[in-house]
DNA sequence: ACCCCGTATGATTGCGCAAACATCACGATC
DNA sequence: GATCGTGATGTTTGCGCAATCATACGGGGT
């Protein structure tokens, strides 16, 4: 910088309010300035902004996985949204999901490099409660609501989203719907589990036995094998926690020769890229991942304006995607 | 630190010894001072610290998107290996993929924040140069090995993928292999198409004309109507650059009643989780993205500590996955 | 002609930390 | 017993920038 002041021939305070892009310097002066900048290569160092004025000009991103598409759709949501508004995002990624770990990454984070801080908390902790400095503006998504009551939360419509599926299929002439579920540890698996269940109570339809799998095609694979070879009268429709896992299972029922959807109606959960070319073309509940970055960008922004004021989770809607591999009930 | 310091009866250098684990302090005096840390809740500030050190313990990662598949799985190795060693990771998308962009988005997180550059390039850029500063280590990875000639490159080995997937299929007895490129912008794809072509040529098959998509399954889709709807003779075997292409285009061949594998043998590239789980079962070619971003990783921190010496460009090796899509030559 | 105020610019200071050097005590060595 | 080396600690300084205050100039109002 003080080259650039140097050769430019002002003081290097008029350098930083042009590099800063303030209005009260003269247009001669910046223009002089700013080919002094490029002769010089000058390049602003961000440590020593940050040192000066408290802001980092960054959003940390704690997340425990990034390769599974959900997380990875949120994860680019919540870039885009931030470099839109002038944030870059510092990713940390949490091997094993414990509070520990979880409170380890964020003061890692915290007093280090950011202006706020998105949790994308996927995994249920083994703790109730995390870590997080009382001014550090946070936003918690892939959670359960009521796990962190203190501080904003967003997240997809898990409920609205499940009962759609289930009634979409109970009104289809189907008796039931069996489930395959996401992992224990997983939030929005237990939400998704508890809502078929509340659909079902309130068709007053029975609740078969919950098989569990762990969000990939593998585990979908395996339930779809163990529900094939115990046949049963009323099997003959399944949800599944997500798309992968109702890959999984389609594949299995293929194997066994059980037809879709004129044995059993599938529906799955995401509306991944591929949910629409598999065979057959997947019925599922679309995600929002887009609105669930950006909005928790906003909720961020507002606290860094505003502190962290008490505010309402923010539910992401969806919308159940129609295709072939559901059908009217058999018979 | 000052508070720590004055808590513990010592001074701030050695608070500051303490946070960076030197070994020349006494026992006693450390304690004193963690302890005194806690009572403070004192976390070290990022940004003095690297304006002290010159140092700031971040890899900046510059990729066109997060959530396709490949470039998520990557960057999760790299957040994975770089966490390892100490760095942590900020992540830089760029809509467009210009050359003036990602030098932009260089040049802002270079001065910035970072010790290190990832560049995940994907798609060729329209003008052959970057601006990067002489001094940031840099490695770029899934481009032309060519296109920069300058800068260690760090890729899957495109060429062997490809001629084990071709060979595999001439070696069934199939004529010659069709092929669905990706997009005319990624280098990848171009690379994968030559190598395609080369195989033909070694075997002295004929060539057909290529279908290109854009690496979606609904591109794939779309391929596969084009190709069930003229049929050929020759038309028995075909390579799908990426495995979500190659699922899309069975779905066409599904519909149209085109039966894998008898009728046509279809791989694909990839190996996604999902690969493993449609039907039929996808043969593929494994990458393994895992090694790139530790490769990666390991080629920033050695110029970090040896400089930006020429370095030889680092293939990470593949392996063909073999699985029902593909069979014989019918007849 | 005077003052006042707004605009453009410069000078000083401190953000929080670690590098570099200085100091001190103590034990080993000849 | 003088010299030296080693480990533990303190003091000074500067990293690069922006906040703050200080200064200079010029035009409009009275």
């Amino acid at each position: 910088m003080a080259d650039v002041a140097k050769l430019a021939g002002v003081s290097a305070q008029t350098v930083s309010r042009v590099a800063n892009g303030r209005t009260n310097v003269d247009h001669a002066t910046r223009d002089k300035v700013l080919t002094a900048m490029r002769v010089v290569g000058y390049q602003p160092n961000g440590a020593a902004r940050a040192l000066a004025t408290g802001r980092f000009g960054a959003f940390g991103v704690i997340s425990f996985s990034v390769s599974r598409i959900g997380d990875a759709r949120t994860i680019e949501a919540i870039a885009t949204a931030s470099r839109d508004a002038g944030f870059s995002i510092n990713l940390m990624t949490v091997e094993r999901p414990t509070a520990g770990r979880v409170s380890a990454a964020i003061a890692n984070l915290a007093g280090q490099n950011v202006d706020g801080l998105v949790i994308i908390q996927a995994e249920i902790l083994d703790a109730p409660s995390l870590v997080i400095g009382p001014d550090l503006p946070v936003v918690i998504t892939d959670t359960y609501p009521s796990t962190h009551p203190d501080y904003p939360i967003v997240d997809t419509d898990q409920e609205g989203g499940v009962r759609r599926a289930v009634d979409h299929l109970l009104a289809m002439g189907h008796r039931t719907v069996w489930h395959v579920a996401g992992p224990a540890t997983s939030s929005a698996a237990h939400e998704r589990t508890s809502a078929w269940q509340a659909a079902l109570h309130r068709a007053g339809a029975p609740v078969p036995a919950v098989r569990r799998g762990d969000w990939s095609a593998a585990s979908g694979y395996q339930a779809g094998m163990v529900l094939a070879s115990e046949p049963r009268e009323d099997l003959t429709a399944v949800f599944c926690a997500n798309d992968q896992m109702a890959i999984g299972l389609m594949r299995a029922f293929h194997e066994r020769g059980i037809r879709i959807p004129e044995d059993v109606s599938v529906v799955g959960f995401d509306d991944i890229d591929e949910a629409e070319y598999v065979w057959p073309p997947l019925t599922t509940v679309r995600q929002r991942f887009d609105i669930i970055g950006s909005l928790c960008v906003q909720t961020l922004l507002e606290q860094i304006d505003r502190g962290r004021e008490s505010q309402p989770m923010r539910v992401v809607p969806v919308e159940l995607v129609v295709r072939d591999s559901s059908g009217p009930a058999p018979r």
